[in-house]
DNA sequence: AATGCGGGGAC
DNA sequence: GTCCCAGCATT
């Protein structure tokens, strides 16, 4: 049997069926939720998606909305080079496809933001095309039903996934009706029954066929990524506020670490902090407080921030020379793409 | 082909 | 603590 023939039935009675963006399936919602989705679990953008779509219900009012709103609308979701996609993407739409997503996978792929998988999960979901899907639960249940050996981020286990991919979505017993159907089984499976950890085999619609499974290797493939150990960073940060409450933020470089977004003013040591605070404020009759060390991982280095609290600080007159210093009223923060730590430590 | 890019859930 | 998640863009 095939894989579309075990897997349907199976998700006809135990797959996701409310998902929100499954409720009203539109293009402009699939689309929303698969960026979301990029690297980021269904628990976490649950909450992320409902709200985005109510303050922006559509392509055309998303590309007529300001960065800022739409990076508030992102801000403690991660990869924020996502949410300034995702705004590009919908301006390009409404310049050249009339305000739609284009219903083609060259011209979705096209888009920024949008790769081989995203515009084929896009393409079946919202409208029934054939097109292989190929996310890391589809990368990790065909691991396993075939016994693929090797880290899938290699390029050539990769490409032998897409081809894998490809063959079973060509079943010429998957009905075009089903596809939006199978794309999604493909995922419930990953995500509930084929999960890293602990696959529920004894439940599994594929394990008669699985060669992981066969084999007691469950708990081998995927082949997980070659180790590594993550270089530590430090920083000292600013809480500076002003006589009248207001915390002075400021916006960081548009490339690199949380491009384009607010936060405390931010130095390598605490000697260039001192410089800074005493070059740019008056700081003669206020006294710092020192906050607990804040502990923060990214993908590829640890930081660990060292926040030093002012209060009744002013600026002196001339201020640097760039424009990315902003006083910020407390109720105002909301309106802000800021990183999660920080909105943590400022909520404290 | 390798690296940069967040935040949090699961263990 | 570690690993990795509905990946893509850049180099």
């Amino acid at each position: 049997m095939t894989i579309a023939a075990r897997l349907l039935p199976w998700f006809d009675s135990h797959g996701r069926h409310d998902l929100p963006w499954q409720h009203p399936r539109t293009p402009y919602r699939v689309w929303l939720s698969e960026i979301m989705l990029q690297q980021t679990q269904v628990s976490t953008v649950t909450g992320y998606f409902d709200r985005f779509v109510t303050a922006l219900p559509d392509l055309p009012a998303l590309a007529a909305a300001p960065l800022d709103d739409v990076l508030a609308l992102w801000s403690g979701l991660g990869y924020y080079a996502r949410a300034r996609n995702l705004h590009a993407a919908a301006k390009a739409c409404v310049e050249r496809h009339g305000g739609e997503l284009p219903r083609d996978i060259d011209a979705l792929v096209a888009l920024p933001g949008i790769g081989r998988s995203t515009a084929a999960a896009i393409l079946s979901q919202a409208w029934g095309d054939r097109h292989a899907i190929l996310d890391g639960n589809v990368k990790r249940v065909l691991a396993r039903y075939h016994g693929i050996e090797g880290w899938p981020g290699t390029p050539a286990v990769e490409r032998k996934l897409w081809l894998l991919a490809e063959s079973h979505t060509a079943d010429s017993t998957l009905p075009d009706a089903r596809l939006p159907d199978y794309t999604q089984a493909q995922m419930d499976l990953g995500a509930t029954l084929c999960t890293r950890a602990n696959p529920t085999c004894l439940l599994c619609p594929l394990r008669d066929d699985c060669v992981a499974h066969r084999e007691g290797r469950t708990a081998e493939l995927p082949t997980p990524r070659p180790g590594r150990t993550l270089p530590q960073r430090e920083a000292q940060v600013l809480w500076l506020e002003d006589a009248n409450g207001r915390i002075l933020l400021q916006q960081r470089p548009p490339a690199g670490i949380w491009a384009s977004l607010w936060t405390l003013p931010q130095f390598e040591d605490a000697d260039t902090a001192r410089d800074w605070l005493q070059k740019n404020t008056r700081t003669d009759s206020t006294t710092a407080t020192t906050l607990p060390a804040i502990a923060h991982a990214f993908s590829h280095y640890k930081l660990t921030l060292h926040p030093h609290r002012w209060h009744g600080i002013a600026l002196r007159d001339r201020i640097g020379d760039n424009e990315s210093l902003r006083w910020v009223a407390r109720n105002e923060l909301t309106k802000l793409g800021i990183p999660a730590p920080i909105r943590r430590l400022l909520d404290s």
